[in-house]
DNA sequence: ACCATTCTACTACTATGGTAATATTACTTA
DNA sequence: TAAGTAATATTACCATAGTAGTAGAATGGT
């Protein structure tokens, strides 16, 4: 149970690239994650070696060595690092309150329907749990 | 219009303190700004200002002067910084899906009786909007 | 006229994310 | 065993958010 407040993870831009790799690979080395950011203006393999190193020493990434190559995985997970970065959105922009922020993706027009039909069942379900 | 991606507003954790007064305030000076950080750890009034003169030089804030006095005020709207900052973690962290985003909140339990109404009201409305 | 007050302007420093060249190490293979 | 290869380690930048001391300018009171 994370208290209000106490999450405060701090990913920059890269750094999330990275991360998102290594959580859809489950363990990643530094080719691996550049071969996976190969879109885009694709980092040298240095700067991907340096950031993965740092991202261990915050505590994000850990690693064992196989063959003298260093096998990252995940210190922490996909879905703490989401409650934490949305979490400090909702309270920083959107005054705590989803229905603001949900109303945010409306105007944008994020939402299909698709997804509209997902979230229909998603109130559904804690509707009611809520009422039990 | 807002296209996809052309967003791009980066605003630091001071910074959006700074542009959330000068929202809520409608004008605002140093002072006002100053006095309405006045909870946490309050940045120096210098502190302040040069984050204010640089929020200009972004773009952000314009001012005119009164009695020698900087009148600040927004130059970018709160709704396209929620949109930019938002549309950013909903494509970062919840592969673009609202559905996904929102059940993050509910994880968290973030969603009291009062904002699930409304949030279904929201729904409601698209759900009708989209049937016509 | 002078001084205190109250603004902005200037300057400088720290931390961190991002970038990458280069050095080093160790293994492989001819 | 010497060269080549493939990995990490070291080092050094740049940009920007955040911080704030101090200088300078203009005004108002005495």
């Amino acid at each position: 149970m994370t208290k209000k407040g106490c999450s405060q993870i701090r990913l920059g831009r890269v750094e999330l690239q990275i991360m998102t790799v290594v959580w859809e690979k489950g363990t990643a080395t530094v080719h691996d994650v550049k071969e996976a950011l190969s879109r885009g203006r694709k980092p040298a393999y240095s700067t991907i070696l340096t950031m993965m190193r740092k991202l261990e020493a915050k505590g994000y990434l850990e690693h064992e060595v196989r063959d003298r190559t260093y096998i990252y995985r995940p210190a922490i997970s996909k879905k703490a690092v989401r409650h934490s970065m949305l979490g400090d959105v909702l309270d920083r922009l959107f005054e705590g309150s989803p229905s603001l922020l949900l109303n945010s993706l409306v105007e944008q027009d994020r939402i299909s329907e698709k997804e509209l039909i997902q979230i229909r069942k998603l109130i559904k379900e804690k509707e009611r749990e809520r009422n039990e």
